[in-house]
DNA sequence: TGTACATCAGTGAACGCGCGTTCACTGATGTAC
DNA sequence: TGTACATCAGTGAACGCGCGTTCACTGATGTAC
């Protein structure tokens, strides 16, 4: 059954998007190609008419941009935007969230592509709190900007991680409070 | 071809050995049993009188205390060893490197066993920490603790995600310079 | 505009490899006497 | 202390399941006339 060319780029937004979120929830080793399809609401066979290997699917996925959920607002000033990300919304959407503080290490792993991806991922994320950290000298704006998101990671990481809840808001709390923004 | 009850008690020690080594090199999925008895000097059939399973291997490998390695020194100051934690050496040396920088993402989906053992983990570290960091009150130093491992966590993930060394070493030089320790 | 047909996105069965796990066997250990 | 034998840690072949990948087929699309 042939589609429509329009369905056919439906089809492909619609295997991307699953796969980010499920690659985020699950990690890219424990996520099937057939799940991928399944929720996308096509079958495993048609996805090497999309992409060449499950490899492919990795990179595309991590470049493809993820639509704003939830509502979360657009960034507005950098200290609200920080809340936001360690919040326990954030914190438990992670089929959503951050690709740094959901895949990480695993990523530091993978393919010089994905790692080049979210390496200018990661650039750009700088440059944007660079402006709204704490400092005089560009230096350091940039070097504020750069422990921020460091942090930021680490403590989603790590409040994802442990498994007592009153300790994984305590990292998260403990986060935001020592953020230099301003 | 029994062994002895010396030989036995190696044995364990070297799997694990051979277990926290990989896993962090290379990650859980990505390490097969054999290859693990086969880096331990044994052939993989003897695993399960070991261990159960694969998933009871994470779980040792993870509460098993990795010894010093390449002579780091015991923490006499809690600057210095951050200092030490966001060098290079130990960015390069995964292998032998901290587990929530190194495995992070991935034991956050872990099994209940494997995140109770790095949550354990995790408090011992804060608490060291805590009587080395800025803050008048217990409370303060706590909180700091909390955002200082944080930010030595993320720093070291992103540090190895990134494909670009410049970037990568100014990521562990902009945590070194933010962290409040005294 | 309508019809005939070529194209090709998607389907689902099948393939084959890799890996976790099992098991019959081996031979050194260590105990009973 | 020495000998006979039972134990059992380790060996390596084999099993079977799961998953990435392939392929012959289907039938709707979209083009040629």
């Amino acid at each position: 059954m042939k589609v429509s060319r329009e369905q056919v780029v439906e089809n492909r937004r619609r295997i991307l998007d699953a796969a980010a979120q499920l690659f985020r929830e699950r990690g890219f080793e424990n996520v099937t190609v057939a799940e991928v399809m399944s929720a996308a609401g096509l079958t495993h066979g048609g996805f090497y008419g999309h992409f060449d290997s499950k490899e492919a699917l990795i990179n595309a996925a991590m470049a493809h941009e993820q639509p704003a959920r939830r509502g979360r607002p657009p960034l507005e000033e950098a200290a609200r935007y920080a809340d936001s990300y360690l919040g326990q919304q954030h914190r438990d959407n992670i089929g959503g969230s951050c690709p740094f503080s959901s895949l990480g290490t695993e990523v530091a792993r993978g393919s010089p592509e994905v790692r080049h991806t979210l390496t200018e991922s990661l650039r750009r994320w700088i440059d944007t709190f660079s402006t709204a950290s704490e400092g005089v000298t560009p230096q350091e704006h940039r070097q504020n900007a750069i422990a921020a998101v460091s942090a930021m990671v680490g403590g989603m990481v790590l409040a994802r991680l442990v498994d007592d809840n009153p300790l994984s808001e305590e990292i998260l709390a403990a986060v935001r409070a020592s953020l230099p923004l301003k």
